[in-house]
DNA sequence: ATAGATATGTCAATATAACTGACCCAATTT
DNA sequence: AAATTGGGTCAGTTATATTGACATATCTAT
């Protein structure tokens, strides 16, 4: 087990490094979209969470985002100023906030997803339906070590 | 191929929200001994490309980081004035500037790269090497698209 | 009912890492 | 000799995060 070439230091370091530029080059893409809406890279991460979690509250996306809660509000205050996002109060538990889109979030994600869709999408149609799976196995795994 | 699962929107996007947390988490592991030396990620991005490409210029080193030449410079200024890198004038050119880890930037990388292996070092160790090989193939195709 | 904990929001100051734009020098190329 | 290139620097700005303190409303437990 020890002596299988991907275990070695060497790839490992490059591994991390790979991981890098695929991350930089994934988040790239929709820069240019989202400055024409006077977004960031942070909104971006934010409502593209909201979309894939609708009604999650505040701390359930601070957890995802894992910065402060300030560095959220900054983040969620743009976007409601702005009607991409809004938020309602918990029916349950009235100090929550659950996070919703509203139409003009949608459409932005949308945009910002046919741009960064394109990258992903070439990979995954130029690598056999194993490759992609075992993509995501070893992906997951590293992020829940 | 159109009806594959993992060409769907909604798995892609599922992809591009994995590829943030990997990185992020596979990052964020050697902060705490950066601080201790005063340095940032930025820093730490600078040695590890460094001793993957030793002796490379102050160019090509701004090409993969994808970063303005002051933003390098200040990276640099620091990891030269604690001694964990040196320049060399280049022997060819002698207006290039080769950079090379000395002792200290050496120690300092095996100290970080202890922390940062055990996530990817687990993650292969409990996948098939079949699996290693192509979550690299695609990781790959997802920088060079 | 009241005390404490929780969810959220906000103010202020600071840190990190990037940016743009304007210059500079020295060395190489044309 | 002129233009280009590699590298460095100054100054100002932006984006995104931090820490710490404090406020308010609501929920939970005694």
């Amino acid at each position: 087990m020890k002596d299988l070439l991907y275990l070695k230091d060497e790839q490992i370091k490059d591994f991390i490094e790979q991981i890098f530029y695929a991350y930089r080059e994934t988040y790239s893409d929709p820069k240019k979209i989202l400055k024409k809406h006077s977004y960031g890279t942070a909104h971006y991460k934010a409502i593209h969470l909201i979309e894939r979690h609708e009604g999650l509250t505040v701390s359930d996306l601070q957890g995802k985002l894992k910065i402060t809660k300030q560095s959220l509000n900054r983040v969620l205050r743009d976007l409601i100023k702005n009607k991409s996002i809004l938020l309602k109060k918990g029916e349950i538990d009235s100090r929550q906030r659950k996070i919703f889109l509203n139409e003009k979030g949608k459409q932005l994600l949308d945009q910002i997803f046919v741009e960064q869709k394109k990258r992903i999408y070439n990979a995954f149609k130029n690598s056999d339906s194993d490759s992609v799976i075992k993509f995501k196995n070893v992906l997951n795994k590293i992020i829940n070590e």
